[in-house]
DNA sequence: AGCCGATCTGAGCGGAACTTGAGGATCACG
DNA sequence: CGTGATCCTCAAGTTCCGCTCAGATCGGCT
């Protein structure tokens, strides 16, 4: 899950990167107004489901940046500041801001809110939305050709057979089963199974689909797909190029 | 505008109702949860686009609806509520609510933070969205394997006898009881059993984990999760993994 | 203050999970 | 049909992670 911090402090900024990541946020750490802007123009990546607005001292900067973004973006805001008065709350939130965070703030909190906000901006916007297509990151249980992926409880079924799958395996497999028949590239399975970009320069890959494969015991539903990278067979024949794929998280 | 205002203190409610009034909502009053409940299920009348639950004493009870209003609908929620600690306020956030504000607020804010949840409340589909994290949290005494929880006494049997554990390990216990076969993680048990974001450094999690299994005696029960966190073994093999009711008829 | 249980920390152990390397199989392409 | 690239499998390493024990620190209570 996407997150962009802007923060003006580099020592808080990166106590914030590095808890934010622990918990499962890719951050990134504009440093202006200006520079979260620019990071908010629509690229082509994933887009941002939170941003995190920590402007402290030059307070009027503030607000003026949560009501640009506003203009530009329905991504939800959250306002974290030292100015705890009620006037400057009701005004940041009239900004358009979600939620409105004084400092000194708890962490869990802060998480905990940050959770809340991006859990009702995946709704559609009301406002102008440049991004389309959010991630489906489907809830429930994930089936499809007899294979059951819970993800809350992390097991796997096949046929009613439960299968113990190790975290990469599962992870693995809960990324590919996420739109089936979609080409995961290498480059792209490492950045979200394995943490931070690391280019696996071995045969680690390979060795765990293998064993996935194995577990599974479903010939032919994991495929490689020569220089790019895995997919899972659809139990119907694959949209083919005519009609299009509903959800295409895939990225080039 | 309609909203929905859960309050059992009726002169609470009154002020409230008038100033809401005079703000552009039309209030609807709900006394108990069960009111509340019952006032949610569609009937026709345009939907409520904000809830106020305002559960002053019984505490517990305010997280249950909260909950159970989350389980069959999307609307959005704010907490209202007495209890400041930050145990409370991710709790709450965490079962589902938009907002949490604590009394005393200033009616300027609560009025900003209404219309920012407002603003942003999904459009009510008709079918909701079966909540995030709709915890069932049982009321009465939970009780799976033989155990029974008591949380308003704090109180844990295993097969009738009792076992006192300490504070940490009854949290525990209390939390991967909330829902049996679910995986945890370290992340989200700290925030939950620990106060806020604060991340165990040394093997403090793996400790109680350890006494708790140990004054249980029930091996197998608490089982890890390796590398991503714990969950509790339900009698019954997994509400999950053994189909439910898949309607696929094609079987094989 | 002094006691005692609860909680936290550090070191070491063992095993599961992950990674790496080499050899063989398979595929794309000329 | 030959060749190189890519993928698969097997069998070692190597790292990581959870468990336990023992001692230190914290905190409530008498």
């Amino acid at each position: 899950m996407r997150l962009l911090l802007v923060e003006d402090d580099e020592r808080v900024a990166a106590a914030l990167v590095a808890v934010l990541g622990r918990h499962g946020f890719q951050v990134r750490h504009a440093r202006s107004g200006h520079e979260a802007l620019d990071a908010l123009v629509p690229d082509g990546n994933e887009p941002y489901r939170v941003v995190l607005l920590d402007l402290g001292l030059p307070d009027r900067d503030g607000f003026e940046v949560c009501s640009r973004i506003r203009a530009g973006s329905g991504v939800p805001v959250i306002m974290v500041t030292a100015r705890a008065d009620v006037r400057s709350r009701i005004h940041g939130l009239n900004l358009g801001a979600d939620d409105y965070v004084t400092k000194p703030y708890d962490m869990g909190e802060l998480l905990a809110r940050i959770h809340a906000v991006a859990r009702r901006g995946a709704a559609p916007s009301a406002v102008a939305v440049p991004a389309p297509d959010a991630v489906p990151q489907q809830r429930g249980p994930l089936e499809s050709r007899g294979i059951r992926i819970d993800r809350e409880r992390r097991r796997v079924s096949v046929d009613g057979r439960d299968v113990p799958l190790t975290r990469k395996e599962f992870d693995l497999l809960a990324l590919l089963a996420q739109s089936p028949g979609v080409v995961y590239r290498r480059e792209q399975i490492f950045s979200e199974v394995w943490r931070s970009g690391w280019e696996g320069n071995g045969r680690t890959l390979e060795v765990h689909i293998g064993s996935l494969r194995n577990k599974l015991a479903l010939p032919g539903l994991v495929e490689a797909v020569r220089g790019v990278g895995y997919r899972l067979i659809p139990d119907r024949p694959a949209p083919t190029a005519a009609d299009p794929a509903p959800p295409a998280p895939a990225e080039h």
